[in-house]
DNA sequence: GAATCAGATAAGTCTGTGCTTATATGACGT
DNA sequence: ACGTCATATAAGCACAGACTTATCTGATTC
């Protein structure tokens, strides 16, 4: 279940670090291990289930394996949390604003 | 950290399965019980660390204790969400056309 | 093709957590 | 006040998962 993988994946600390530093752009699993305290085992472990989540897809390059933020594993926590809408509270207005922003 | 109370909450599919059965009408933990193989402490468990991830709110009923969705668990996933709009795929116009719904 | 480097996989350990049974708390009815 | 019912807490167990070291794969360069 998709489902399962993806709040599994985010439920780790480590992992959301990972995919907030992909998120300002993407970059190999060497580069992501700078800055932060993880051997190179358990950068790719994380790697593999934000992969297996949709949340991370990788492209070779080479000798490298490039890695960036998969858009669909965020469609997916969206189209889960769009089941709620009843509940949304007004808050949610700012994430609608930046939604109309989307527009362009 | 409550975000990581929330993923972490959202990460057992049986607590899952119970905020959705919430999100459905409020109920209290005993009726929460009926069709699902679950003893009562696990359900009072359960619900402690949905309350804690703020997705779930109580309300003493006399003997019952009456659980309902709490919409500020949910407002803290979009803010999560939204912070990675710029790698929303189109899909997520669905999204934005349903916010725009909200608006009454 | 041998050495080197990026990354993945294997195997083992240790902690976290979801479950259980047993017991406690707290509200109601009599 | 006492028994009963709804829920919470305690304690213990078993499995999942995040980590480690060691090893493998696969691409590059000489």
């Amino acid at each position: 279940m998709i489902e399962n993988d993806l709040f599994k994946a985010l439920a780790d600390p480590t992992r959301r670090a990972i995919f907030e530093k992909l998120a300002d752009g993407s970059m190999n699993a060497s580069d992501l291990r700078q800055g932060m305290t993880i051997s190179q085992p358990a950068m790719s472990q994380h790697l593999a289930v934000l992969r297996n989540a949709k949340l991370v897809r990788e492209e070779r390059q080479g000798r490298f394996v490039n890695y960036e933020v998969d858009p669909e594993g965020l469609a997916l926590i969206a189209g889960w949390l769009a089941k709620y809408r009843a509940y949304w509270p007004a808050r949610v207005d700012a994430l609608r604003d930046l939604l109309k922003d989307m527009d362009q």
